[in-house]
This record gives structure tokens, sequence and C-alpha cells, in this order.
DNA sequence: ATTTGTGCAAATCGTTTGCATCTGA
DNA sequence: TCAGATGCAAACGATTTGCACAAAT
């Protein structure tokens, strides 16, 4: 039942961002009750791999009251601001994650479940070149896995 | 104007396969008309990389009448045969590779196109042990690219 | 006061499904 | 003949969008 303070709002959110604050600003977003319970939830908890969906359940159950389409919105100006990333996991549904680091991920089709690969564990040798005219902007790398037996 | 020969079932589709129709026999699919002649448009013609919306396009263009759900049916059924590779590259639309050895993709997020990253210009070092339980199905890698400047 | 964000519900996009009809073995 | 395929259109799930209201500077 810990209500999210709307004074908090220069300081670090809880425990894991610095200034989400500072940071909207500077990506000309208004620090709104919204997206700083959000920034709460999304920075205070370590690593975390969401989907607009299981973010939405979670503001709801920590009684923060956001609508699918704002958690739609802030997720991708969050990703716009480099705060997070989205990952080009499945099909069906966009998964974010909030360690912008270079890493991989492990993705189980049956659950949809994401997880991170030990960093270090595997290595992208030889970067290609880009097509004449294009640049790269990323490189994911998605190991698939399923229930053993 | 080639129309597709329904007559030339049992034999090479056209320059790519060899024998599509035994293919489809082994995997419990029958060598139907809509089947052989989507197959003739996969494989004649080196590889490829469609989605069911390009490739039912294509196939209206040939003269050749297929409804998109059959499209989209024959995409999975040649995929679960292992005649194709589906390509995780998106969050939205669904690719499929003719090519179905070990390689791996440019895209391109203006445009959505899809390209082989030359085979033998990237490797992956060290594929991580799945986590508990879990066997590794396959790995995807995805250079996204973008116009430079 | 002005500008930007939010919520809701309707609209959209890709994909899947139910069912009557047709086709290949 | 008869199981299996196809076509159509309606159903679906995830995401986006338009517009009236609310909140932040």
């Amino acid at each position: 039942m810990t209500d999210f303070d709307p004074a908090d709002t220069g300081k670090a959110v809880s425990g894991g961002e610095e200034n989400l604050t500072g940071q909207l600003k500077a990506a000309g977003l208004r620090p709104t009750r919204q997206r700083l319970s959000l920034g709460g939830l999304l920075f205070g908890n370590g690593d975390r791999h969401v989907t607009a969906e299981t973010l939405h359940e979670e503001a709801m159950a920590a009684g923060i009251h956001v609508s699918l389409a704002t958690v739609y919105n802030t997720l991708h100006q969050f990703t716009d601001a480099g705060l997070l990333r989205s990952l080009p996991v499945n099909g069906s549904k966009t998964y974010f994650d909030t360690n912008t680091t270079r890493h991989h991920h492990f993705y189980c089709e049956s659950g949809g479940v994401l997880s991170d690969v030990p960093s270090g564990a595997m290595e992208i040798a030889g970067l290609p070149e880009a097509p004449e005219g294009m640049e790269i902007t990323s490189v994911d790398v998605v190991v698939r896995i399923r229930p053993k037996a």
C-alpha cells in the first residue's frame, strides 16, 4: 500500500534511478504522475522485461490508475528517450527491457517467458558490414528454448 | 505469363526444388494445386524472404488464385514440414525464409526489408547453456539497420 | 492561461477460425 | 467415395488513434 509520493519528483525514484524527472525533461517529456509512477515500477526493481499488458496489470495491482493506452504511450516514449529497449522477440507481443546495455535473451515460446543470457556467456564475433548506405543500429540475439522432454 | 503447369506435379518445380510433391507427402500434406503453385513461387527463385501478404500479392500477379487464408495455412504447413523457416524479426509481420540453413539477417525498420547477412561474416561464439530443464531450439540474430544520414 | 498528457472507446493491422463447398487420391 | 483443402467472411488479439477532459508549467 505504498503510495507513490508525487512530491518526490526530483529524487531517486525507488532505489534504482538517479533522476528520472531530469531524464524525462531532457527528452522533452513532462514528468507527469503516470510517467513517474510507471518509471518507478520499471526502474525501481532491477532489470525487468515487461509487456504493455504486464506493466498495466502491475500498475493496477499497485493501485496506480493508468489506462492501457497510456502504458503503451509511455513505453514508447521511454524507449525513444533511451530509457528502455524494445525487444523483437516474438511475432505478437512487444517486450521492453529496462536493461539498455548490450546483452541477449532466452525466449521460451511456451509461456512467453523472457530472460537474460548471462553476460559473457555468448559473444558475437565479427560484426558484418551493413549494406551500402546503411548503418547498423543494433544487434539482437534471441536464443529460443523449450522445456526439455 | 508463364502459367504454372499442374501436370508437372512430380517433377522439379522450376529449377530449384527436386521433388516438392514428395516432400509434401512425406509431411502428410496433399500436393494440391495451391500448395504446388505457392511452392513454385517460393522455391523456384532462389532464396527468398516473404510475408503472407507479399506472397499472396505475388500469387495474384502470377494469375494464381489463392485466398490469403490459404497462404497463411500453406506457409505454416511448409514451416512445420521443414521447408521454410519463420523469422521473428519484428513485432508485427511474420517473415518466412526459404533458406532453412543457419544464417542471420539484416532488417531495415524503415521499409521492412529483410536481407541475409553474408555467411561467414558473423559468428556466434560460445553458445550459452539453456536454463535448467530447457533446451535450445534455435538462435536468431537480427542486425537492425537504417539508411545512413 | 496555455500547452501537453490522459482516458476512453472506436479503429486498425496482421493473423486465425468456422463453416459450406470443392478437390484429389 | 470421402478425408482433407480451400475460400470467404467474421472473429481475434495486440496496438494505435481521435477527441473531450485534466493536469503541469
